[in-house]
RNA sequence: GUGGGCGUAGCUCAAUCGGUUAGAGCGUCUGGUUGUGGCCCAGAAGGCUGGGGGUUCAAGUCCCCUCGCUCACCCCA
């Protein structure tokens, strides 16, 4: 038998009403803020991806889809959610709007990765962008929206933290601060912090390793190196988020994994945090779109991953589920009654009865049997006797006497029985 | 890419020291009433024991390979 791809989920009926969950409380909380939905190719040029995320970074080394279609240009499936929203704003002239651009998404995002609790090969993504304005408040505005979000969903003991990488320009004295540090050090760092040593100090920072994590609490701190301006947007953005009453905690360590962020950076961890634990992150790339070849634009976003909170929700307790919905099931019990019962499911669905036909003619027992388990609310019984005298059998399925009502009664008839059993 | 654990029916699990026809519960379908649901009762369908090879008189059980799932590392959401 064909298997799906490996990393990748069947989502059955019965999560479905947990996901809508996230996905409508995600979008009531941005129609709360005036953001507006946007939908992205789930394939773009592969150099959207390779310049925007980073050269050294693993999702550009390691876990991209990536392919050449019949024409010979390399395509990507989708393998992180800011840079196609950002190449939407700019290719389509979004600065003529009124600034910032508030855009939300759920998508889903590909990454060619070894499976394990909470990471998937093509996990979703609930997530927000704010293009066009500069403004610490923005920031805020990103973060709260986030926030209220998981509030929203029962989930409030994630803990916010928060660090600022500063500028470009500041960059390199932070960067080369870095590697002056860490370069006398390097025997007691492991294989892989060598090699980022070399290619992306920062991600040193990163390390989980808690021999290396120990010296990476003495080493240099981007907030030392901010330039004036960076250093009153991040003062800023903690009074807006004390304002907001938003509880965050800064965190020296936090690099994020992607090369285009810059100022603020933000993650949403659990308590009890493993290591596939962040169920949101995100941060402000001032220079993103540069990076693709297009005038400068300021933007602040975050990407949440919807596995990730359901986790969450779960962990609180809180497990949706939809009752079932149907009104009414029609019980053909004879062959000729196949016609009639599919003429009254569509005339009670016009009415806007929820209906389930069935689809053969069998005996009543047959047909109440899945009636019941369908749950359905009253049942339509259509045989040789009822065909005869051009009525229909209207059983209530609560234990209330069955009664006789004409076919072209029968929409009133259901009603009126709808409308006292509860 | 590296390492650990696990693969028996749709699901959750049995199967003695390697022993004869691989079982149960739930679920599904049918019947118990030749036109009346839920509860109950009966029956049926459903298995290449993940796949391949090996050891043995005999393999679900032991060995090797492989695939899949899963957990962890790396990294991310």
């Amino acid at each position: 038998m064909i298997q799906r791809p490996r990393g990748t989920a069947d989502r059955l009926p019965d999560v479905a009403p947990a996901w809508q969950l996230v996905t409508e409380t995600f979008q009531r909380q941005c129609e709360l803020r005036g953001f507006a939905p946007i939908s992205t190719p789930t394939i773009e040029r592969t150099e959207l991806f390779t310049r925007t995320t980073g050269d050294a970074t693993d999702l550009v080394q390691k876990e991209m889809y990536s392919f050449e279609d019949r024409g010979g240009d390399s395509l990507t499936l989708r393998s992180e959610g800011t840079a196609p929203v950002v190449r939407a704003y700019v290719q389509n002239g979004l600065h003529n709007l009124p600034q910032p651009v508030k855009l939300y998404y759920v998508t889903s995002i590909f990454r060619y990765d070894r499976p394990q609790a909470g990471r998937y090969r093509e996990h979703h993504q609930i997530g927000a962008e704010a293009l066009g304005d500069p403004s610490p408040a923005v920031d805020a505005e990103i973060i709260d929206l986030l926030q209220a979000t998981y509030k929203a969903l029962g989930i409030d003991d994630l803990r916010l933290e928060l660090n600022s990488l500063g500028d470009p320009d500041t960059r390199a004295a932070y960067r080369q601060a870095l590697v002056d540090y860490f370069t006398p050090l390097t025997d007691r760092l492991d294989a892989e912090s060598r090699e980022r040593l070399k290619t992306n100090p920062l991600r040193v920072l990163d390390s989980k390793n808690p021999a290396v994590a120990e010296l990476c609490d003495d080493a240099p701190r981007s907030l030392d190196y901010l330039g004036e301006s960076a250093r009153a947007h991040f003062e800023q953005l903690q009074n807006l988020l004390q304002a907001l009453k938003i509880p965050y905690r800064i965190n020296h360590r936090l690099v994020r994994g992607l090369d285009y962020y810059n100022r603020t950076v933000f993650e949403f961890v659990p308590p009890d945090a493993g290591s596939q634990s962040t169920v949101g992150g995100g941060g402000r790339y001032d220079y993103l779109a540069e990076l693709m070849g297009a005038d400068h634009v300021p933007g602040v976003g975050f990407g949440s991953g919807i596995e990730r909170v359901l986790l969450n929700v779960e962990r609180r307790g809180m497990t949706p589920s939809r009752p079932q919905q149907t009104d009414v099931y029609i019980a053909p019990l004879a062959d000729g009654a196949l016609e009639s019962a599919m003429q009254l499911a569509q005339r009670l669905r016009f009415a806007g009865v929820t209906v389930e036909s069935g689809f053969r003619a069998a005996s009543p027992r047959s047909h109440l049997r899945r009636a019941s388990r369908a749950q359905a609310r009253a049942t339509l019984l259509i045989g040789a006797r009822e065909l005869e005298r051009g009525v229909v059998a209207l059983k209530p399925m609560n234990g209330t006497a069955q009664i006789e009502v004409a076919l072209a009664d029968v929409v009133a008839g259901v009603q009126k029985v709808l409308a006292v059993s509860t």
